[in-house]
DNA sequence: AATCGTTTTTAGACAAGACTAAAAATATAT
DNA sequence: ATATATTTTTAGTCTTGTCTAAAAACGATT
């Protein structure tokens, strides 16, 4: 049995080990997880002992086949409930972290498959974001950084890379959602900021918040 | 913060308190929750501590209002989860329980109240047990044992006492819901079984069966 | 290659929740 | 009322997952 602790792992591990075939190291493992490095050291070992880590002392952890199945899995659970709220019980796209984070170690295959039906098959979570399927494969990700479009071109706001409250309720304010047509009218090189239009209004927005929208051309 | 294992003695107490307004014993918590007596005297210690519950040595447990109130909020929450799993994801009513358990614990009153609206604010669950409300309460069972019917009077089967798999499969089996009409055609006195009529069929149930059955009137 | 700073691991401690075995309190029976 | 049986509690241990403090390994610099 995977505990509840050894899966906030697996997910942290498979959440870094994305960008980059490279070992994950102990302290961004903590740093991520807001614990202490010597805790992860002690279920680093753990995983490796069920063979859910490769883990080589001084040398970072990756995750073997099985422990990535079982992190996509949990990510799977974790995005179909977030979408769940969202779709059915009135949750806004920044309310839905916290519960997910209980609602995804709740252990049964049926709830999950059932849930995935019920949701009509989705790809994507409320933040854009692929749900993995029963194997722990998804689509890979197609869209571009905004910033990566020349001016004058538009596209489908499709996935946000920060999911955090503060993030999202800025969207909220600025009724930015998933799905909006988004087009480039001009980068502003002092500030490296974005002027944009959307089919409501035109808005400048900061670097800062550019790198985290993604189009879908 | 009350935890998972304080939640699950909290329901349990509340569970063997209601029949009769006597205190609890310890070894009767023991038994219903399958642990040993001394885990027991331990944790009813600390749900005193924090004033959840009444204890006094050797002489058993009551809960204090805000322990029988928490109590009711997870019995709430299981409730509408499996009516949820029912409803919705097409889980028999043999198969909840599990999974319930699970979910009875996940904390956000968002949640539950969206669910509790979801569902169409429920007064029942899957097996006829009533669903408490936001503050606790609900209106009193008004069914009454099949044994306890004249032969030639009917009524719907509103409530099985007994919900474990293996009883909820039998009537699945017999081709017996929530819901039905069931007339009681005669009573034998060797056996005290029951010959009973339904829309579909009729059948002798045991004496065993008819204890776990009520109807409304 | 020796040293300094950083990262990682080890060793030992703690809290929660469970257990076993033994002691204490209560209940029952003669 | 005393002995016996049962129930409950206490005392001490274990596991899981965390922590702190100290030791060890790494790696960058000279």
């Amino acid at each position: 049995m995977v505990t509840r602790s050894e899966e906030n792992y697996l997910k942290t591990i498979y959440h870094l080990g994305k960008q980059g075939t490279i070992a994950v190291s102990t302290n961004a493992i903590a740093e991520k997880m807001e614990t202490k490095a010597s805790s992860v050291t002690d279920m680093v070992k753990k995983l490796a002992e069920k063979n859910l880590a490769n883990y080589i002392k001084y040398q970072g952890v990756t995750l073997t086949n099985e422990g990535r199945l079982a992190a996509a899995l949990v990510i799977r659970k974790h995005r179909l409930w977030e979408l769940f709220l969202v779709e059915k019980l009135n949750f806004s796209w920044d309310e839905v972290h916290e519960v997910a984070e209980q609602l995804e170690h709740i252990k049964s295959l049926k709830l999950v498959n059932e849930l995935d039906a019920f949701l009509g098959y989705p790809t994507h979570d409320p933040h854009g974001d692929p749900i993995p399927d029963k194997d722990g494969n998804y689509s890979p990700i197609n869209s571009v950084n905004i910033l990566d479009l020349d001016t004058g071109k538009e596209g489908i706001l499709a996935f946000v890379k920060d999911s955090s409250d503060v993030f999202l309720k800025y969207l909220n304010k600025n009724n930015l959602a998933l799905g909006d047509t988004i087009k480039v009218l001009d980068f502003e090189p002092f500030d490296n900021s974005l002027t944009i239009e959307t089919k409501t209004q035109k808005m400048i927005i900061s670097n800062e918040v550019a790198q985290n929208l993604y189009i879908s051309l």
